[in-house]
DNA sequence: TTCCGCTGTGAGAGCGCTCTCTGAACCCTC
DNA sequence: GAGGGTTCAGAGAGCGCTCTCACAGCGGAA
C-alpha cells in the first residue's frame, strides 16, 4: 500500500532470514574471529563505545555486515539487567482495549521507543503479572492508563521505586510521574465556545466526580460561566459511559437549555438521541460540546464539537519520560501537562 | 559461585540509597542453598519436572515462597532460545490501531498467552523491525493482522520457517496458518435476513474487490439472492472506508431499493446519512445490514443490524495456533474458519 | 635512559539459567 | 547375595553477552 514501506524493504532486505533461524545464529565470538579481534572489541563497536581505533572499527563493521550479526538480546539483558521492553498496562481487558484512546496511545508510544530498540508489551492490570514481569526483568518500566482510585498498583510501584508513568493525574497526590491534559482548561474552552456562540442557559453532564478528570472538567466549566457572570449552570453527574450520558440527559430535556457541555464524547452519544427525541434540535435549539475527540464524536449525529486531547503527543511524552527514568532512576519525578484544543464540528 | 558474591546479597545495602529495583533479586542458587539442594533440583521444581521426590519438592517450594523467587527470564531465554513473547504486527500505526477490531484481538489473545507466561509485544509492520526482533530472539512468532496483497512479509516469514499466523485468509493461497471468519456465510446471513424481511430489490456496497474479504462477501451475497430467485442485485464497489461508503451510497439513492447489504459497518456509517438525506427512511423504506459489528454499528443512527465476527474467539485461536507452532515447528500448518452470526438491531 | 601518563586492546570472570551426564541409592529378580 | 535395572539428585558445562582489569605501546617530561 504505502510505497515507503515497500521501498525500504527492497534494498534493506537481509540476505535471507532463513540462515539465522535454521542455522545457529552468528555470535559475537564469530564476528570477532572473522575480524581478527577480541570479543570485547566487537562489543565496543556494536555498542558505539568511542575508544576503538578507526581502522579496526571499520574492519569490525564489515565483519558484522557480512555475517549479518545481530546481538542476542537475552544474553545482553542477562548482564545489563535491562529487558529493553516497557509495559503498557490496561486496567482490564473488557473496556479500555476497545477504547480508541488506547490505539492513540499505542501510536504515540511506538515511534518513540522503536528507534531505541525498546519493545512495547501489552499487559492487563493484573497486579501480580505486572509485578512479576518487572521482577523477572521482563519489563523495565510501565505506563499505566486508566487507573482507578482504589488501585494499589501505582503506589506499590512507586514504593518499590519502579519506573512508572501514569496517563493521568493520580487520584490522590503522590510523588509519581504523570502526563495529563489540562482538564480544566479544556472545559473552559468548551464553556467559552458555548458562551461566545450566544448560549446563556447552560448545563453540564459531568464525569464521575470522584475522578480527577471529572472534578477538573466541572471546575473549569463552572469557573468560566462564573467569570462570564452567567447564572449557576445545571450540573448532572454522569459516569463517562454512553448509558450514563443518556440517563443524565433525561434530567435536562425540560430545563430550557441552550448550551450543554458533556464531559465525554461517549456520554454525548448517549445523550444526543434523548435530546433529539425530546424535540430539541442540535445545534439549532441546543448547542452541545463534548470532550475527548474520540471516534464517537465523528460518528454521532450531528458530529460533535469537542475538546481534543493531544493523546498521541501525550503518549509519546509518557514514553520519553519512562525511558528516561529507566536510564536514570535517581532523577526527580517530573510531570507534564498538555494544552487541549477545541475541535469544531456541527453540534455547536 | 564464589561465596563472596553471595554474601554481598544477604548483607546490608551498598553505600548510597539503593532502590528496590537495584537490589539483587533472589536466584536459583540462593533458593537451592536455603532448601539444601542443588540448583538443578530447584530448576526441576520450578519447571514442573516430575522426577523430584515429593518431600524434597515441598522443601524447595517452601524455599521458593519464602524467598519470593522468580526466575530471571533473560537467563532462561538465553539457554532455551525462547523469548517467551509473541508479536502482534500492525500494518501501520495510522489506521489499524484506532480500529476497535484491534482491541478485540488484544483481548482475545491476552487471556490465552498470559497464563503461559508469554508476553504480547506490539509492533508495527515495519519489515526490518519484525525480522530483527525475531532474529534477536526477542519474539518467538508473530500474528499478522491486515496484511495487504503486496506485503512480502508473510511469505518471507513462511519461507524462513518462522512461526506466523495470519488474521485472515491470505490474498494468494499459500501454506500458512490463518484464522478467518466464513465471509461468504456472513454475507449469506445478511442476504437471508433482508430477503426474509420482505426485501426484493436488493443492492450491496462491497469491499475492495481485490481483497479476499471483499470477494467472499460479495459472492456470499450474490449466491444467496440467486438461490432465492431474485433479480441481479445492484453492486457498487466500496473500499471499507466511511467516505467510500458515502460515495457508493450516492449511486444508490434513486434505485428504488428496499434492502442494502453494506460489506462493512464503517462504510454503512458513511452511507446512512446520504440515504437519509435522499429521503429514504431506514429501516422503513430501506433495510440496511452491515458487517463486522464494530463500534460504529452501535453508534450510528439507527443502530445497525450487522454480521458479527467472533473476533475475540478468533484471536484466541490465533494465539493458540501460534504458541502451538512455536512449540512444535514441524507440525503441519492448519487453519481455522469461524462461523459468523447476525446481530439484530434497528436498521433491518 | 627512566619514568609517567595515556590510549586502546584482550583476557577472563561472571550474569542466572537449563540440561546432560554421572553416580548414589534403592528395589527387584534369580 | 550378586547382578541388573530404575529412580532421582548433583556436578558442571555452557548459552552470548558486558565490563572490569591488566597491560602493551607510545609519546613526552625528568
Amino acid at each position: 500500500m504505502t510505497p515507503l514501506v515497500r521501498s525500504r524493504l527492497g534494498g534493506a532486505a537481509p540476505p535471507g532470514i532463513k540462515a539465522d533461524v535454521d542455522r545457529r545464529p552468528v555470535t559475537l565470538e564469530e564476528v570477532a574471529r572473522i575480524a581478527g579481534v577480541s570479543r570485547a572489541t566487537v562489543s565496543r563497536v556494536v555498542n558505539g563505545v568511542a575508544t576503538v581505533d578507526r581502522e579496526l572499527r571499520q574492519v569490525v563493521e564489515k565483519a558484522i555486515s557480512t555475517t549479518g550479526y545481530t546481538p542476542n538480546r537475552a544474553a545482553r539483558s542477562l548482564v545489563t539487567r535491562r529487558a529493553g521492553a516497557i509495559g503498557l498496562v490496561l486496567p482490564d481487558e473488557g473496556r479500555t482495549v476497545h477504547d480508541p484512546y488506547f490505539g492513540r496511545v499505542v501510536s504515540g508510544v511506538l515511534p518513540v521507543i522503536r528507534p531505541l530498540g525498546v519493545q512495547l508489551v501489552l499487559t492487563t492490570g493484573d497486579h501480580r503479572e505486572v509485578v512479576d514481569d518487572i521482577r523477572q526483568h521482563r519489563l523495565d518500566g510501565v505506563i499505566l492508563i486508566h487507573t482507578h482510585a482504589t488501585d494499589p498498583l501505582p503506589r506499590q510501584l512507586i514504593e518499590a521505586n519502579l519506573p512508572v508513568v501514569l496517563a493521568a493525574r493520580p487520584v490522590r497526590p503522590m510523588s509519581i510521574t504523570y502526563v495529563d491534559v489540562d482538564q480544566a482548561a479544556g472545559a473552559a474552552l468548551a464553556a467559552d465556545h458555548l458562551i461566545s456562540s450566544g448560549c446563556r442557559r447552560l448545563a453540564t453532564i459531568t464525569g464521575p466526580l470522584e475522578t480527577p478528570a471529572g472534578q477538573d472538567r466541572l471546575r473549569g466549566f463552572l469557573d468560566t460561566t462564573t467569570r462570564h457572570g452567567l447564572p449557576e449552570p445545571l450540573v448532572v453527574e454522569g459516569d463517562f459511559s454512553r448509558e450514563g450520558g443518556a440517563e443524565a440527559a433525561r434530567h435536562l430535556t425540560d430545563a430550557g437549555l441552550d448550551g450543554l457541555f458533556v464531559a465525554s464524547d461517549l456520554m454525548a452519544t448517549g445523550a444526543l438521541p434523548i435530546l433529539r427525541n425530546a424535540g430539541l434540535r442540535v445545534p439549532e435549539d441546543l448547542k452541545v460540546v463534548g470532550f475527548d475527540d474520540s471516534s464517537p464524536a465523528v460518528e454521532c449525529d450531528p458530529p460533535l464539537t469537542t475538546v481534543r486531547q493531544p493523546v498521541e503527543d501525550m503518549a509519546a511524552e509518557m514514553a520519553r519520560l519512562l525511558v528516561d527514568r529507566v536510564d536514570r532512576p535517581d532523577r526527580p519525578v517530573s510531570s507534564v501537562v498538555f494544552a487541549p484544543t477545541l475541535v469544531l464540528r456541527e453540534s455547536a
